[in-house]
DNA sequence: GATAAGTTTGGCTATTTTACCAATTAACCA
DNA sequence: TGGTTAATTGGTAAAATAGCCAAACTTATC
C-alpha cells in the first residue's frame, strides 16, 4: 500500500471515526433536524456539558458540522447534508444480520 | 435520551467504529474489487498476518464481512455490498473541507 | 460592577484500541 | 511422518478515547 493511498484512507478513517460514537450519532441526527446550541443538546443527551461539548469538537475538527456564536450560545449545524444517507447502508448492515440471527432459530 | 434510542444509537455506532480506521477501509476496498484470503491482504497491506486477521475480526463481528475456508486458506468478502456508497458521503465532507481551506487563503 | 447562564478547556482516571511477537491449530505435501 | 504454509489466539506495551469535575472565559441581566 503505497504513501498516497495510505494518507486518503486515513482522511476517510478520521472522518469515519468521529461518527463512531452513539452521543455524536445522536448529535448528527439531531442537528439534522434543526440547529441546535450546546445547552440544547446536553438537556437531550444527559451527559455533562463538558462532554457534549468535546463530542461536538471532535465533529467540528472532522468537518461535519460547525458553529456559530449567538449572543452566549454558540449554535451547531451539520455542515454537510447527506450525512443522514449515510446511515442507510449501516442500517442493511443491521438488518441482514438481524435475518441471519432469524434464520439460525429456524 | 431513552434506553431505545440509545440502543439503536449503540448498533450503529458498532459497525460504524469497525470501518473507523485506515486498514480495515482498505480492506473493504479490496474486498469490494473480489474476495481475498488473509494472506494476500497481508501482502498488500505490510503489516503482521496477525493484525490483519485482527482487522478482519473486527469487520466480521460488525457483520460487514463473512468468512469462509477453502483448504488451508480463509477467504473474505463483504456481506452487505452497498458499504462502498457509504463513503460518496464521506468524501464531500472531505471536498468541502478542502474547498474551504482554498478560500482562506484567497 | 456583580451575578448568572452558556461554553470551552485542563486535568485526571478508567477503558479501549492497536500493533507486534510468540505460541497454537489446521491443512497440505514431499 | 515431518516440514511448510495459512490463519488465529493470547500476551503485552503504547497510544487514543471518554467521562466527569473544576476552573476559566464570555455574554447577558440585574
Amino acid at each position: 500500500m503505497n504513501i498516497k493511498t495510505r494518507a486518503k484512507l486515513e482522511a476517510r478513517a478520521r472522518i469515519i471515526k468521529a461518527l463512531a460514537h452513539p452521543t455524536r450519532l445522536f448529535i448528527v441526527e439531531e442537528l439534522d433536524k434543526k440547529e441546535c446550541c450546546v445547552r440544547e443538546l446536553t438537556e437531550m443527551i444527559g451527559a455533562d456539558m463538558s462532554t457534549v461539548s468535546k463530542h461536538l469538537a471532535v465533529l467540528k475538527n472532522a468537518g461535519i458540522v460547525t458553529d456559530e456564536k449567538r449572543g452566549s450560545q454558540v449554535f451547531y449545524k451539520l455542515r454537510v447534508l447527506c450525512i443522514l444517507k449515510f446511515f442507510g447502508c449501516v442500517e442493511s448492515v443491521l438488518r441482514v444480520s438481524a435475518e441471519e440471527q432469524l434464520e439460525a432459530t429456524r
